[in-house]
DNA sequence: CTGTTAGCGCATTCAG
DNA sequence: CTGAATGCGCTAACAG
């Protein structure tokens, strides 16, 4: 309320100077005394520095900010909290910036975090353009993509090649030899392009009759529920949705149609949401961490701004969710036992 | 890179002062010519103005801080959207802190907001205590509470009553009468309580027979999961999920156990997710428009900025979104038309 | 319309 | 260990 209280003040109020209330508040070498005088002026008239002022001569802002494309994305969600796990007990506060989807607002974003006097940054790109590369040297300040990859900057992301293998071994080992990939478009490269070829590399390894059809969509229920009857049209023995989203989409199609999964046809998914636990048949999906990506970006930001060198790309784990929605063609159909939510 | 250029630089450079450079930034009143000069001194150097030396002096930050329990959440991503979309063209930007739905650390986070000199605050609060009732008041700036309400502190808030009332009228006009009201606890006032008396009371209105029981259960799809069986014990025609997620869980156990929806018991949910469309059978939902929500909270944090009165809550629109899980009990049992993803 | 003069609040030399 | 002095980069009166 009313006066903001000074560092003036306080240092008038303990009978010391200025310096000696700004030394109390950095590193130290105050006599006990005048400590104990500082300490009960700045309780007293309830002091908080001034952010803008501290800021100004530090040339440090203790700020990490953090650009996202979107905020109503679990995945999302779960990087955040591994970047905040990492920067908050290291003393960096996060600064959150939401592009709405929008190449041209992520480039105004990094470029108004780093005006705004930020440490470092973590992108969490959709697309990382030649704009981006470009950009990204002369701010002279740590920048970490997240989610996509570019040649020359620092990316760290999930392997998303690795996920696809392993879905696409397991299910040939299952015995699936007709796959449909219910993918996105080239011009994603980590789910488009690698997760895709990683599925097919690992579908079809050693295993001649197997084939795989490729089936382009969207990235959301709707557009991967309308490209559904094409898909269904190969007679595959699985469907591989590129996302969860697009595979639940695709399982409301064949419930619609009275296509029963996993016993006509398999489902599976990319991500290892919770809601593909709940929805019947629970859906078998790989799972990434995304929270031990966004630790790992963090640390990649904290490391460079320690003047460590780090990796150019960094990968995360994966692991595979065996739920409901597979069937094993080599053995003859058991309805799958049901009990409880497989989270 | 290199030397970081300020205003000074870019007078040298253009042969002027620096107020006229300042000038040039801010208001205006510049000739033409110096303007000009200004103008190419500025391209040339890549000059950007320094934020926190900026801030220092006006004492604005045309910043609102944002405080969110969780950023995993489409509410309060649809909630971010809206307030963006009020603030951006404002000229105002967004800063975001995560409390973790942690209520230390979001009265933590708000204080940390004052600090780094934000000019208005709007929190998602997961419980307003009277801790921040006291605090509040102190920050001598303006700050908006959504999602719960306190006496005394300016809440904009969806109408959970009016929610409750509208999808327990709509049953009731479907001939439901023996409904389990699946909640959370009380200490959550607006879903605890609020959403549940509006229910009851817009079931019950005018109807001697109609009956609620109530079974407490968590917000997650598991505990929802693991209530259920005590939910279909009372026989009820209906079961009432107080958010989708409950709902998720307790469809999910009535498939288990091959109860069929909604020819043996009716199944609603509170939220309209979209996830609620690619279930089967797709979940009837009272939707929220939190969008809208987040628009008249920033619109609340402007108004005041700009020193007018604000109405201490504010409410939002509902409405009920009629998917596939209800049935109508006037009439015999038809299966649900399903034609395509209701979202 | 423009340059000069003062600080904003704080951290930091530099002499004590 | 401490206080006085000096800007950080910018905006805002103030006289031109």
């Amino acid at each position: 309320m009313e006066h903001k209280v000074t560092i003036t003040e306080v240092a008038e109020l303990a009978g010391v100077s200025k310096s000696t209330v700004s030394r109390y508040l950095n590193q130290g070498y105050v006599s006990e005394e005048k400590r104990e005088r500082v300490r009960a002026a700045i309780a007293q008239t309830g002091f908080r520095s001034n952010f803008f002022a501290k800021r100004l001569k530090t040339r440090e802002s203790k700020l990490i900010g953090i650009v996202i494309p979107r905020m109503d994305s679990v995945t999302v969600g779960r990087l955040l909290s591994g970047i905040d796990r990492i920067l908050a007990p290291a003393g960096y506060q996060v600064l959150v910036l939401v592009s709405q989807l929008d190449q041209e607002k992520e480039l105004e974003n990094i470029r108004s975090l780093q005006q705004q006097g930020v440490d470092g940054i973590i992108v969490d790109s959709v697309g990382i353009t030649a704009e981006h590369a470009q950009l990204v040297p002369q701010l002279s300040l740590p920048v970490i993509f997240t989610g996509q990859q570019y040649p020359g900057l620092i990316c760290i992301k999930v392997n998303d090649y690795q996920a696809g293998h392993l879905m696409g071994t397991y299910l040939r080992e299952l015995g699936h030899t007709q796959a449909v990939f219910a993918g996105v478009s080239e011009s994603d490269r980590a789910v488009g392009q690698e997760r895709k070829q990683g599925f097919v590399e690992g579908f079809c390894a050693g295993s001649p009759e197997a084939r795989v059809t490729f089936v382009q969509t969207g990235f959301d229920f709707l557009s991967a529920y309308d490209a559904a009857s094409s898909m269904w049209s190969y007679h595959p023995s699985v469907i591989v949705g590129a996302t969860d989203n697009i595979s639940l989409g695709i399982l409301r199609y064949l419930h619609e149609r009275g296509i029963r999964v996993p016993e006509q046809v398999s489902v599976t998914g990319f991500g290892g949401y919770d809601v593909g636990a709940v929805v019947y048949p629970a859906l078998t999906s790989v799972a990434f961490d995304f929270e031990l990506l966004g630790g790992r970006a963090a640390q990649a930001v904290l490391d460079r701004l320690r003047g460590e060198k780090v990796d150019l790309t960094g990968v995360s784990p994966v692991s595979l969710i065996q739920r409901e929605s597979v069937r094993d063609l080599r053995q003859p159909f058991t309805s799958p036992v049901v009990n409880g939510i497989m989270l």
